[in-house]
DNA sequence: TATGAATGAGTATTCATTCAT
DNA sequence: CATGAATGAATACTCATTCAT
């Protein structure tokens, strides 16, 4: 839904394959660095060390490259995420959710740091919208199914879901900040305290 | 650092105060309209009707202009919350500040997305900090205060007040999103789910 | 309704104007010279020996030079034709108009031709439409007037208007290159020529 | 001049003939549907579903394309017409060739548009020149011949050939845009209105 | 032969900034 | 003080052409 061959899904071509990975792995760098207004094609094809017209040979747009770096950043955070969780209760599964979600900024700061300065950069034209609001929706959907789950079966004391998932998104936008902090910031210890707070947060009684 | 070059730091002048005024509300309510991007210098101008040289002549860049941008609202921020804080207890004062932000940025919404916009712009060069990193210290100094305290009190239990701070901050920072959403969202509820979750999340026991 | 300011109608100001003129004429003689493709900004603005910023700050776009390009040679033309038909009879009209338009193509050769390549560029994207099918509708107006008058006193034979008026400008589209042709051309002959040749066309009996 | 450098003049190899007909049809129908400005060798390439190499390895440059272009419409052009006409006696071979070629244009639109505005487009660089003057030249020799032969035997009055023919071609280049009119224009009788026409304005007395 | 990947110049347009008036 | 005009660099994107495979 992406790329550029319109004859709809013959093959990506190895070569091709690389190079939109190398691209997009360059335009996540940049993003992250000097910020998503600066980080024109211009610097990021300076960055991959090839001319500009490559950029606009594998991808259709500047938008379609945006929209790829996203989809490798999600699918990267779903693939680490995912397994993560522990399922046995919906307080375990809030505490491991939180937990790896930081961890995986930890792993991945210039992934999460992209995405957030995407997200943010002001989209379409709404000024309220992030980028791409669908995108918000697929990264809060487990979140938010944990909540539901914890309140239904008691776990959970009765709160408002949309709050404590923005509350805990807004928190987890923290972390690419922290991550290259100076002084350093114990991000494991980092997670167990915002697991810890969202725990006390959500809990019964 | 600031505006005028050549009288060294002389008379603000009454005309020089009201325009740098006018322009710098203009500059918010672009922001916060089409965002950090695209509120170019001409559209500013635009919307403030006069020429693009009058914006130069007050401000020595864009970069200046932004800064004062920021200063004002922080100012009138600062204003608003400062006397909403009520300070009989730790806690009392931290849901009361939670619910004076929320209740600033209904009350301020072009102001609050506008900082919010320019701190995820991008920012100087540095990768990790936002706009300047100095406005955020300023912006947390009270609520750290608070937390603080309570330790001290026993009121709050024993947490990093870094990571709570942190928490608090991105979950205002998700409120500008939702005082333009749709459907509409009811802003002083949802500052005291806030002040709830945070309340549960620092109060001893 | 061409150009730039959206506070409608202020004053044109005067260096605006003459820049706006500059800027029209060295379009002009561009289109003529290289053809309406080759024509790109950079290449007028050299021209005119400015930066090319300086056409997109007097105009919107391209298209609104090219239209204002059009709008400058219908005008000349309009100015240059009208006084020269001699309306005593439809007879006199169509052989005065004929002449009128070869001198006037004769005396502005590139102003003719820069239209000639416009209209035949391609324009908006139905394949068959010149660039601006109104153009061409008001540069055949009067025609199409002197033809239906003679029909209607029985000084013109009952032919379709249609295919004459189109005949009638296929053959003035011709006098642009014989302007400069090598040997040259005696315009004014080529006028009588054509004025003769369309007079039988169009005559009863 | 043309094609392939290094194998001076040998064999044009029947997949070489093959090829450069597929590739200059599809020519034809993009600078027919879309303008010869917007006719670039991708989306010619895309339309006959090859990759654009290919048309640089059949052509020496886009410009050798064209002028295969222009030589396959003038030969297809040749071929039906030649036939139609009526060589019994000058004016029955004027009013048969302009039906004819009114024909050919009804019958291949895609040619005579492409044609016409790759002649408008530009070309080489001369001003007044088309594409390629010596096309014109061969266009219009046929022409040249009946009207000499006419003023020969006394069929027809002593006008300016050069004046004639360029007024009949003229009359010609419309017929394209007539084509695909809305409302949809009746072909033949556009055909028999011009041979009306300028059987009229050639005759004598 | 044919391909798809790559290039580098070129496109219109926007921008922050400067400066004479 | 303010203006409008001008600049030159930067923007995303397209193009004809080349070349290794």
């Amino acid at each position: 839904m992406t790329s550029k061959p319109d004859s709809p899904d013959q093959k990506p071509s190895f070569i091709e394959a690389v190079r939109r990975a190398q691209i997009t792995e360059c335009a996540i760098e940049c993003i992250a660095e000097i910020g998503y207004v600066n980080a024109s094609l211009a610097k990021i094809a300076k960055r991959a060390d090839i001319s500009t017209g490559v950029i606009s040979y594998h991808f259709a747009s500047k938008d379609d490259l945006i929209r790829a770096v996203i989809a490798h950043v999600m699918d990267t955070a779903v693939a680490y995420i995912q397994p993560r969780i522990d399922w046995s209760n919906p307080r375990a599964a809030l505490r491991s959710g939180i937990e790896a979600v930081v961890a995986y900024y930890a792993a991945h700061r210039d992934y999460s740091l992209a995405l957030l300065k995407i997200n943010l950069a002001g989209g379409a034209g709404t000024p309220t919208e992030p980028y791409d609001p669908e995108i918000q929706e697929r990264r809060q959907r487990v979140m938010r199914e944990i909540l539901a789950q914890g309140q239904e079966d008691g776990s959970f004391r009765p709160f408002d879901i949309g709050v404590m998932v923005a509350a805990i998104f807004g928190a987890f936008d923290t972390v690419p900040r922290k991550v290259a902090a100076d002084p350093p910031v114990d991000l494991p210890a980092y997670g167990r305290e915002l697991a810890e707070l969202f725990d006390r947060a959500t809990r019964a009684d």
